[in-house]
Parts: C-alpha cells; sequence; structure tokens
RNA sequence: GGCCCCGUGGUGUAGCUGGCCCAACACGCCACCCUGUCAAGGUGGAGAUCGGCGGUUCGAAUCCGCUCGGGGUCGCCA
C-alpha cells in the first residue's frame, strides 16, 4: 500500500518507503541506459530514477516522456549514492526509484520552459496564463495572496466582524469613475452597473444594525489600466458603528498587519505614522508619499519674492510657489540627466521646467545662477541646507503644480540615486483630505465623495470657501502607493443636505438618487466610518512585485484585453436585441474592420 | 486623447551609421550515442524573410509614413 506524497517533501527519513507521487516532467536527463525525471508539483522537485534494469514498460515510459507529461510514479525513496546529492534541492539528498509509472497526460512542447526563471514576453505569458500559474512566482505570489486573506478573515472575525456579501448588480451612478454596464433583459433600455465598491450597501448594512461589517469585496470601475490598476480588483471593505478615527486606524492596522505577518513574514510596527495631506503636499509634494527615505522638498517661495529671474517672479506675483529640492554631493545627476529624463518628470506633471544650481565652496553655479541675487542664493543656501558639492533642483509654478512636479522629481532621483531601502515597507495614515476639489467646469465635487463628513472645525467654511473645507477622510499609503481610503461618514439628513447644495445639487436630485439612502438615514442611523484597501495592491507590495499583474491569477493587458480567452468578445445580433440594444453604424463599421484585419493576419 | 519604450525562428536576445544577413547566439525542439546526472554531455538536424501595410533606394530586419499589438506614464481612476 502505497499514498500519495508531495514531490517536494521527500527526506532522507522517508527512505525505504514506497510512495507514489503525481506531478509534471521539470526536466529530464537521458543517459542511455539511466535517465533521470525531475518530477515537479507545487511543493517541489525530486529526481525519479528509471535505470536499465527496469522493467520495459517502465523503461519505455522513461523514453517517451517530455517537459510538462503529467505522470504517476510509484516507487521507493533511497538516499542517494554517495557524492550524488544536490544541496541545492530541499529533496536533492534522496531520490526516487521508480518501480512503476504512468503517464496521465502527454503535454505539447511549452512555448516557454515552466522552470527557467529568465523573462518572458508578457503577452505569450497571458495567452498561456494557465503555464505561467505553474511557475514558481506566481506559485509563491497567489499562495501568499492566499493565506493574506484566509489571515485578514480570521482576524476580522476576531475582531467580531461580519462578513457580508453585497450585489454586483447594482444602480448606475455617474459620479466616480465609469461604470461597467449591464443590460437588463427583463426590462429592456434599463442597465445594471457593477459596483465600483460596496459604498452605500455597507452603510446601510449600519443602518441595519450589522455594527462590524467587512468584505473581501470584487470592485470593478472602466478606466485606464495601469501597473497598479485592473477593470476588477479586489477591496477589503469596512465599515464600523460607533467609532472616530482612531478606532478604524487602529482595526485596520490589526487586520493588515496580521495578514503581512501571515502572508509575508513581516511584522509591521504600530501605530502607524499620521501625516495630514496638507503636510504631505508641504513636504512630499504627493498625497501619497514615499517615506521610505528622506529628502523632503523645502518651499523657498519668500527667498525670490522679488526676484529677477522672471520664471520664479511670475510664480510668486501669481500667488504660487518655489520648491527645492537637495540633491547631497556624490550623488549629482550630470547636466544632460537633469535637462533630460529629470526635466521631463518634472514638466509631465505641468512643470514649465526643471531648475537647478550647484554649490560650491565659492559660490553658486549652473544656468539660472548670475539671474539670482547673492541674498537669493544665501537663502537658497540656508534653507535647503546645500554645502559645497551638492545640487538644488527648483520648480516654480502654482503651489499645486510646483510641489507635484518636484515631488516627482524626487522619485526620479530616489530611484536613480539608490535611495530607496527596498527591503522595507512604510505604512502611514494620511488624514484631513479636502472635503472639495475645483470641478473643470466651475463649482466643486467631492474629492472623497458625498457621504465623508466634515471636518468639526470647518463647517462654517461650506459655503464661504468650499475648497479650504477638510474632510474626516484618510487614506492608507506605503512606499508611495495608495492603497486605500476611507472616512467618517454623515449619517445626520441636514448635514447631508448641505453636502449636497454645496455639490450643487437639487434636492430632486439627490432625492432621486441617494433616496433610499437618506431614507435610511432618517430611521436610526447610528454614526459610522469605514475603510476600502486595495487587497491587490498590498499583495503588490508585500511582495515586493512591480506590477499586480504578478499577484491576480488571469489579469488582462493594458487595453483590457484577456489573450488567453480573447475577450471582449463581439456579441450577436440576437443577444442585442434580448437585452433591447443595437450598435450604432460607426462601431459596427469598426467591428467588420476589425473581423477583416484578424482574419486577413 | 497625449508622451515615452518595445515588436527578429517555440522562448530570450544579437544585428538595426542600408548591401558581407534568404539573418547570428543561447535555451527549447527532433534524431542518434551515452548507467549518476541535476544549466548532464557528445554528434547531427529542423525551425524566423525580421508584427502588418505602404514608401524611399539598384538594394531594407536595418531609413520614412501609417497601422496593429505589448509595456510605462500624464489625463482619467468619487
Amino acid at each position: 500500500m502505497t499514498e500519495r506524497r508531495l514531490c517536494g517533501s521527500l527526506r532522507p527519513g522517508d527512505s525505504g518507503t514506497a510512495v507514489t507521487c503525481y506531478g509534471w516532467v521539470h526536466h529530464r536527463r537521458d543517459h542511455g541506459g539511466l535517465t533521470f525525471v525531475d518530477l515537479r508539483d507545487h511543493s517541489g522537485v525530486v529526481q525519479v530514477v528509471i535505470n536499465a534494469e527496469a522493467a520495459p514498460p517502465l523503461r519505455e515510459v522513461a523514453q517517451r516522456v517530455r517537459l510538462e507529461f503529467v505522470l504517476r510514479v510509484r516507487g521507493s525513496v533511497r538516499p542517494r549514492p554517495a557524492g550524488s546529492e544536490n544541496p541545492q534541492l530541499p529533496t536533492g539528498a534522496v531520490e526516487l526509484v521508480a518501480e512503476e509509472a504512468e503517464v496521465l497526460a502527454a503535454a505539447e512542447t511549452p512555448p516557454f520552459v515552466i522552470g527557467d526563471p529568465r523573462p518572458v514576453d508578457e503577452q505569450v505569458r497571458l495567452r498561456y496564463r494557465y503555464l505561467d500559474l505553474r511557475r514558481e512566482r506566481l506559485q509563491r505570489n497567489l499562495r501568499a495572496r492566499h493565506r493574506f486573506l484566509m489571515a485578514l478573515r480570521a482576524e476580522a472575525d476576531r475582531l467580531g466582524f461580519v462578513e457580508v456579501e453585497t450585489p454586483t448588480l447594482v444602480p448606475s451612478t455617474p459620479e466616480g469613475a465609469r461604470d461597467f454596464l449591464v443590460p437588463s433583459r427583463l426590462i429592456p433600455g434599463t442597465a445594471w452597473a457593477l459596483p465600483q465598491s460596496p459604498q452605500l450597501y455597507k452603510q446601510l448594512c449600519m443602518v441595519g444594525g450589522l455594527d462590524r461589517y467587512m468584505q473581501i469585496a470584487r470592485c470593478w470601475r472602466d478606466e485606464d489600466l495601469r501597473a497598479d490598476r485592473q477593470f476588477e480588483f479586489t477591496q477589503l471593505d469596512v465599515e464600523m458603528a460607533f467609532v472616530d478615527e482612531e478606532d478604524v486606524f487602529a482595526a485596520l492596522e490589526q487586520l493588515i498587519g496580521a495578514a503581512w505577518g501571515a502572508a509575508f513574514g513581516r511584522a509591521l510596527p504600530r501605530p502607524w505614522p499620521r501625516i495630514s495631506y496638507r503636510e504631505a503636499l508641504e513636504r512630499y509634494g504627493s498625497d501619497k508619499p514615499d517615506t521610505r527615505f528622506g529628502h523632503e522638498l523645502v518651499t523657498v517661495t519668500d527667498v525670490f519674492a522679488a526676484t529677477g529671474l522672471r520664471v520664479f517672479a511670475d510664480a510668486v506675483a501669481a500667488g504660487g510657489a518655489v520648491r527645492a529640492l537637495r540633491i547631497p554631493a556624490g550623488e549629482r545627476p550630470t547636466r544632460r540627466e537633469l535637462d533630460g529624463p529629470w526635466r521631463e518628470a518634472a514638466v509631465t506633471h505641468g512643470a514649465a521646467g526643471l531648475a537647478y544650481l550647484w554649490r560650491w565652496a565659492d559660490g553658486w553655479e549652473g544656468p539660472i545662477a548670475r539671474h539670482l541675487s547673492a541674498t537669493e542664493l544665501a537663502g537658497l543656501g540656508q534653507r535647503t541646507g546645500a554645502e559645497a558639492g551638492d545640487c538644488v533642483c527648483l520648480t516654480a509654478g502654482p503651489a499645486a503644480v510646483a510641489g507635484a512636479a518636484l515631488g516627482a522629481v524626487r522619485l526620479l532621483a530616489a530611484r536613480e540615486l539608490g535611495w530607496i531601502d527596498g527591503e522595507v515597507e512604510h505604512f502611514l495614515w494620511v488624514t484631513e483630505f479636502p472635503m472639495f476639489e475645483p470641478e473643470p467646469s466651475g463649482g466643486v465635487r467631492p474629492l472623497h465623495h458625498p457621504f465623508t463628513q466634515v471636518h468639526a472645525d470647518d463647517w462654517g467654511k461650506l459655503e464661504s470657501d468650499p475648497l479650504a473645507v477638510r474632510s474626516r477622510a484618510y487614506d492608507i499609503v506605503c512606499n508611495g502607493v495608495e492603497m486605500g481610503s476611507g472616512s467618517i461618514r454623515i449619517t445626520r439628513p441636514e448635514q447631508q443636505g448641505a453636502i449636497f447644495r454645496a455639490l450643487g445639487m437639487t434636492e430632486a436630485e439627490a432625492q432621486s438618487k441617494f433616496g433610499f439612502l437618506l431614507s435610511a438615514f432618517r430611521h436610526g442611523a447610528p454614526p459610522h466610518g469605514g475603510f476600502a484597501a486595495g487587497i491587490d495592491r498590498l499583495v503588490m507590495v508585500g511582495l515586493r512585485e512591480p506590477s499586480i499583474r504578478e499577484v491576480i491569477a488571469f489579469p488582462k493587458t493594458q487595453t483590457g484585453a484577456d489573450p488567453m480567452t480573447g475577450a471582449p468578445t463581439a456579441v450577436t445580433a440576437d443577444q442585442l436585441r434580448e437585452v433591447g440594444l443595437a450598435l450604432r453604424p460607426e462601431v459596427t463599421a469598426v467591428r467588420a474592420a476589425a473581423a477583416d484585419a484578424g482574419a486577413g493576419g
């Protein structure tokens, strides 16, 4: 009687026992009369030996198998002959002497070798994702992700959270991201949306007396894809009644900390630092600062209040800012780099350009040096702390632009100059986000969402200076990546009404869009707040992967396609008719052209 | 919608200041040899017209234009 053993589990202590292993052919070494087959399953690889004395059917299998064939091998474990142990393998001290082997499945030559760690074109990986999944990287990542999710659920349960599943067919709301629409068959001319988040439902759970809600929730947003954005993504969604910021922070630190330890084996020091939105912009030029390194920005607007340098003077006169970043001597970028990628980083983020100066023992050098007065240069040196050999980069413009541009330069500098310790993670809370942001067409819109509670001190500015109103919204940021956001919510109808008015929404509009929520809030709504954390991004950072595609089993390309299934696919006229839709003529033409191109190529 | 990078046999690359390239190297693949290898080894072999279309040229993988695809990024992402 033999039992299944995982390939990677065999050890010298198993010597003499009969076992059966199942797995894929990882490698094959044929010495003529002697054949080695490395058999792989998720646990690892074991060397199977088939020699000339083996039964003919067994030798036939040894002859026939190729990479990625699926085998069942029965045999006995024995220590390898002295001198032939392989210390690189956990199973390297033993081998499995085959007594019987069965090919359970043959395999075509794979497009890439599973055991070869060299990078493969991402499109090829996605087309053969089921093969890519066999490789070590995705096995490790998906199993770590699993442990992360398991730990989150266990910890949430321990803290008294109840997981509630909310609908995935929900009403469309025009605010925020673009919705994915799902046409209704029974009510032609109407459509569902896939939820961008379970926001409204989880708040209704609060009203429903589920005072600690959580969900590992799938969400959808039809926006352009990025390294850290897919159409569909997974959130740790949390909502808590009778809490303030500190309760939410404590719960999230506990949940993510537990999952981090379980999945990545690393502890996250608590409590996580807090920084206000305003301070983050001031010190880092970003509302998602990478705090793994210092090199903070310095505001030097006042130094150049009366400068003769036109670009600075104009910025100051317009109420803007001049920001500075000191690059220590020894790691100074070259002029070519400054005028190239560094300037490009600043310009991409809206700046007119990137100014720079070198400080020497006997003065300053650089394209703008001669336009600056001795007082200004002295002030710059004093404020930035620049010493001989240092370089100082400067941006000028509207405060938001100058900061964002130099913040981008700071990140580029960090990458180029090796400021980042890749072995650490710096979690922090960014607090006191503004309630509103300006809308291009005039007016304001919510920065977070319209159910966010207003900072207690700022209600008075709601009408007079809405853009100055702070909210009780907060983000989790780690290593310069936004990991999620949340807020303490509004639950009092009159406060909610005031926000809707500030947004320029009429009573009727508010009623038609959110009537059910407003109604719920009139039936005894507990004060509450919560958070939504991006699981994909958390796991990505935890595994030090550069993209969330590396922690998602079946991701899509940047154009939102799936090279494996061919999705999205054309729909038939019948399908459309059933849901009451028709394609516009120009769309039909584009589809036909695409079909031709596909057939021709 | 904008900007940047990339596209050569199954995979990863070289070639890309035009002709020596009907394309080279490594891995993989096929055949044969080989009883201790584990990036096995040896011998031999198959496999790409250089993403697609059009242009410049006596001549293009190499230059130009358009286009498709992949990646990064700005906008966008309450």
